[in-house]
DNA sequence: GAATATTACTTAGTGCCCTAATGGTTAGTG
DNA sequence: CACTAACCATTAGGGCACTAAGTAATATTC
């Protein structure tokens, strides 16, 4: 009997791995995130990758702060990620003019090109997870929630 | 003007970062499992290894395929992380009698005693978020949605 | 104007997560 | 019985995410 799935009662053992906060939203995550693989893969896009696209789809031309900041990584994590954005000639990285500390991401004209074959994902993907807009929406306002706790918590911690 | 955060209409844009499915998802589910940082850190766990460590508590005893199945993760990412609990001298492995493919995943004494001091986390994780058992319960039950959406999802592409 | 602090980015190191390939072990079939 | 198929665990390799430390450029302070 090593079954969990079948538990209505997630929180009579508090230690249960279906208690957890953690748990079911790290699954949800890796699941969902599993789920734009295939989707991804023909453009040669991870998701953190096409995150950073996204980014840029909106903005154009992003220094790697800002980028950081949009999606919620240290810099560190992007650094490598846009090299690699590079190196599929999707972003080019120049050094700012007037602050030679700053490196601006621009898109390529390849990358900018890419717009138009990304915009069928977000219609591919509701699809694909069963999603409607209101679901989406719905979600959104979840976790906007949990990011705020979580915010609130790093705070009081320094 | 760089700013995202004020958007109270996230799906006007379907290609903006906040109209993805994907996107607070993954932020929440990183900002959550940081938040267990720091909780985590004075017994020497991270958050996958505090997962196998919730699965053996409740079981005392599993084959590493069973933690794989439990946990949602591939069996080449379990392998390693048990490994770095053994080498805590939190489990041991050993070769299944009856079936010597098997390796069986045991507590020590000493992972047997840090249930003890594991037994406030859920509530100090849940105080520092700020939820209550009712929240917890909630965010479950969306969570499980989506997962069997991905689980749907998977088995149509096979 | 020189010393100091801050900012932007990168590198190095650890760990997680996946896919693909490998090596044993068991079970099923002619 | 031998052969094949299935199964379990591991290794190898790529990418992501973090912390800590390092470099370079700009700001600040005296």
């Amino acid at each position: 009997m090593l079954e969990s799935e079948g538990s209505t009662e997630p929180l009579d053992n508090p230690l249960a791995l279906e208690s957890q906060i953690c748990f079911a939203l790290a699954v949800a995550s890796r699941g969902v995130i599993g789920a734009y693989r295939s989707v991804l893969e023909p453009i040669s896009l991870t998701h953190p990758q096409y995150l950073v696209m996204l980014a840029l789809w909106q903005h154009e031309k992003l220094p790697m702060r800002e980028i950081a900041r949009l999606l919620r990584l240290e810099p560190a994590t992007v650094s490598p990620l846009v090299k690699r954005l590079e190196a599929l000639d999707y972003v080019t990285r120049t050094r700012s003019d007037s602050d030679e500390r700053i490196v601006e991401v621009t898109l390529t004209d390849t990358g900018r090109e890419l717009r138009k074959t990304a915009e069928a994902i977000p219609g591919t993907m509701m699809a694909k997870l069963g999603m409607d807009v209101d679901g989406v929406r719905e979600l959104h306002a979840v976790m906007q929630k949990i990011i705020a706790s979580v915010d609130a918590a790093a705070e009081a911690e320094g």
